[in-house]
RNA sequence: GCCCCUGUAGCCAAGUUGGUCACGGCAGCGGACUUUUAAUCCGAAGAUCGUGGGUUCGAAUCCCACCAGGGGCACCA
């Protein structure tokens, strides 16, 4: 059938927008208004000398009224599968019962279907083939386009938004030669010219910071990132992460264009600043309240923890409230851990939850009266992490020493410690003037507006397990040339690669 | 990485104390039908029961291993 598959079709409208403008006519009225619309038929009722099919183009469903007397090829028109694309042109009227149809004047077969669609009222219901085949979801899941429709809206409306705020977006590499910016566990790869190992990014921060040392004060980056880490409805090894930073500011400036940024969102997309996320509401009006880390650990937990307790005090409160401690564990990160353990999963929010300890803070600047602190804060909304922020270090000295400390925790046996990066402290050599930056996770961000639950229902083509065994898939060390011998792969199309 | 659950035609799905057990629906195929709405009606067809072993006279069903997915735990955002 793709012999004859027409070059282009004219489209003049869309389905929804014949509903809009023409949904208030009287039943078995005809408009006079002739329409050209494209799409695939998901559903068809065929009754002898009449037909009727179930048009979805993306923006809505319109049905399509065809009658043997009037439509070409009726026959044709009737033997359609569930799933081919065509084109219609015809009247808007509606049928005696009351249905806002196009008339089936003229229609063009533009695609047809060589495999059947899934049941056309229950769907997809096997997870994996939903993600998989993400490209049938998306047709037979109810809201399942909603969704994508949403998220895209966020990236649009969150650009403007900086923009507006002067910040400039920038790009930087994806290819990092030694991994930086965040405590994560990197994906190598390599290089075959330079015969050299890369890193895919866990953050573009040290990028980011470089720039405003290079004289962009307001910067952002919507990053994909790379994380080797296991999966779960929180985690995908690689999502998206808003970052910007700001020259002359400070973590409190940091926290409010924060705040403001999401609100807008929030009413822009669901019209409200309220949002109702898993069955229960999260009040996004700003300002959000500011709780420092050991208070809220005193508060929920009913102890006291300072850095200035010995070590193996704090060790004996982590035991008696049953928290995971690994040997390498200073205090820092085990009043983090006390409070991941005790605090975090009675948080709902929004709060920003401030002065996380020096220990696991790398990047951060040291709180102004805090010792031992920085001026660092993530942000809790709807009970999940959803932003990390700070002062940042501007220090070439006291970075090094960040990093000295880092190196440490890595030879404890800390695997997702950082290294040193030599070129970013030569950066900060120059000047890195007082700045203030943040990470958003835009997929929570999307689960969160969107009212979803798995971290797979935002991304379109999640991780997952490849169908066929990798080892049937064989990628050669020559450059340009990739074999794949997988069965199930797809047959070489011609043309280009 | 660990624990629990799931895997029956393109899709949905019954059957899991082992014995006409491969029920049924949608889609597809043939036919009827001039206002349907998951259209309806009639007819014919479609299944290595995730894969591979094992137990048994007999396995979708019990056992083992493996593959894939989901949920939870751990780690992170």
């Amino acid at each position: 059938m793709t012999a004859n598959q027409p070059y282009r079709y004219d489209v003049d409208t869309t389905a929804a927008e014949v509903q809009a403008g023409h949904g208030s006519i009287d039943d078995g009225a005809e408009t006079g208004v002739t329409v050209s619309i494209a799409g695939r038929l998901m559903l068809r009722r065929t009754q002898g000398k009449l037909a009727f099919g179930t048009l979805d183009d993306g923006s809505a469903r319109i049905q399509l009224f065809a009658m043997a007397k009037s439509t070409p090829d009726f026959e044709g028109f009737c033997s359609l599968s569930i799933g081919d694309w065509i084109g219609v042109a015809g009247e808007v009227m509606k049928t005696r019962r009351g249905e806002l149809s196009v008339r089936v004047d003229s229609w063009t077969l533009l695609a047809s279907t060589e495999r059947s669609f899934p049941d056309k009222f229950h769907g997809i219901t096997e997870q994996d083939t939903r993600f998989r085949q993400r490209y049938l979801d998306l047709w037979v899941t109810e809201g399942a386009r909603d969704t994508f429709v949403l998220r895209s809206r966020l990236m649009s409306l969150t650009r403007r938004f900086l923009e507006d705020e002067k910040f400039l977006e920038v790009e930087t590499p994806v290819f990092h030669p030694i991994p930086g910016g965040a405590l994560a566990r990197p994906f190598t790869t390599h290089h075959n010219a330079l015969d050299q190992e890369m890193f895919l990014r866990v953050a573009p921060e040290l990028y980011l910071k470089r720039l405003v040392v290079g004289g962009f004060p307001r910067v952002f980056e919507i990053a994909r990132v790379f994380r080797n880490e296991g999966l779960s409805t929180r985690h995908n090894p690689e999502f998206t992460m808003l970052e910007w930073y700001q020259a002359y500011a400070d973590w409190n400036d940091t926290m409010a264009l924060a705040e403001r940024l999401i609100e807008h969102l929030a009413v822009e997309l669901t019209g409200s600043a309220v949002v109702t996320y898993a069955g229960r509401e999260v009040d996004l009006t700003t300002p959000w309240p500011r709780a420092a880390l050991d208070e809220l650990i005193a508060e929920h937990a009913g102890v006291e923890v300072g850095l200035e307790q010995p070590i193996d005090e704090l060790r004996a409160i982590a035991d008696r409230l049953d928290v995971h401690v690994e040997p390498h564990h200073g205090p820092g990160k085990l009043i983090l851990e006390i409070y991941e353990k005790t605090v975090e999963p009675n948080l709902w929010g929004p709060v920003f939850v401030t002065d996380y300890p020096r220990e696991v803070s790398p990047l951060s600047r040291g709180h102004r009266d805090h010792p031992g602190f920085t001026e660092r804060f993530e942000a809790i909304v709807a009970g999940r992490e959803l932003l990390n922020g700070f002062s940042e270090l501007t220090d070439p000295v006291e970075q090094r020493q960040r990093f000295d400390e880092q190196v440490s925790q890595r030879d404890a046996g800390d695997d997702e410690a950082m290294v040193v990066d030599e070129d970013y402290l030569r950066a900060l050599d120059y000047g890195l003037p007082p700045t203030g930056g943040i990470g958003i996770g835009i997929d929570r961000l999307v689960m969160l507006l969107a009212d979803v639950t798995t971290i797979r229902d935002v991304i379109l083509f999640p991780t997952l397990r490849p169908e066929v065994a990798p080892a049937t898939v064989a990628v050669t060390a020559t450059p340009g040339e990739v074999t794949v011998t997988a069965e199930k792969a797809a047959e070489p199309e011609g043309g280009e690669a």
